[in-house]
DNA sequence: CTTGACGTTCCAGTTATGGGAAGGTTTAAG
DNA sequence: CTTAAACCTTCCCATAACTGGAACGTCAAG
């Protein structure tokens, strides 16, 4: 199969099939005139690397999840321990994003947002507090 | 004051600072010797930026927000649009993130996590539901 | 006088792609 | 048979916001 179609069926963009060849994520075979040809489990592979990645994993992480994935016999805690830390990942930004927003949300609400050339918000970030 | 001494006062690394002037946030007078010579208004714009990098605005965002702190005239109307556009971003940043989250929580709770080799959640990785 | 802590510039790398050029291949239509 | 569209290829540059390191100049202390 041809890269244009397992980008349609994967939703991944060609450019992004290319890259994960690149860097080795997936090694399709070539066809006589150069093209690549992607048999089955490297689609598969593509299809588990689009998910993983719209989990939010990093490359490095899909690279040991396809990894482990390959491996018969790995015992399914390294999964876990790698979703796990994820996860504590994904809480730490949502903590911080949470925090920024606060603070944000706070200083718009005291700015009148009119005509006047006052602005606590500008003020705040003014302040050495 | 030399770049060393604005940066642990300011919290921001050497190297930024540096960066900053490189993109033009910030325009020091240099001592004879080369040295970056940084005065007080120079100083309070690299803690303006600092706080408003923390806060999640981007430096593009910043470089507006910088333009309106030193314009007297503007209204504050034009900061708090700036400041509530980034509110919606960090939002939908934190809608998605949760968005994430929940599924990767589902997945974690799914899986045995021991020696086995079992695992739902390269199951659910690799199937196309 | 030397040592160490500063400072300087410049170049390259990071993440995970996206854009676009310059060119080869295939397929369908005229 | 030619041509045009729609594929495909590689290669290089750009993004955001820095960070690291090399190679080198300057300054204060012992």
């Amino acid at each position: 199969m041809n890269i244009g179609e397992v980008s349609a069926r994967s939703g991944l963009p060609t450019k992004t099939i290319r890259y994960y060849e690149d860097i080795g994520l997936v090694r399709p075979q070539r066809d006589t005139n150069g093209y690549r040809a992607f048999c089955q489990s490297e689609i598969h592979k593509l299809a588990f690397l689009a998910r993983s990645r719209a989990l939010g994993f990093t490359i490095d992480d899909c690279r040991t999840l396809l990894a482990l994935w390959e491996d018969q016999g790995r015992a399914s805690a390294d999964v876990k321990r790698i979703a796990k830390e994820h996860l504590g990942a994904i809480d730490r930004k949502v903590e911080e994003l949470k925090s920024m927003r606060q603070s944000l949300s706070d200083l718009i609400d005291s700015c009148a947002g009119d005509h006047r050339p006052d602005c606590p918000i500008l003020k705040d970030l003014a302040s050495s507090d």
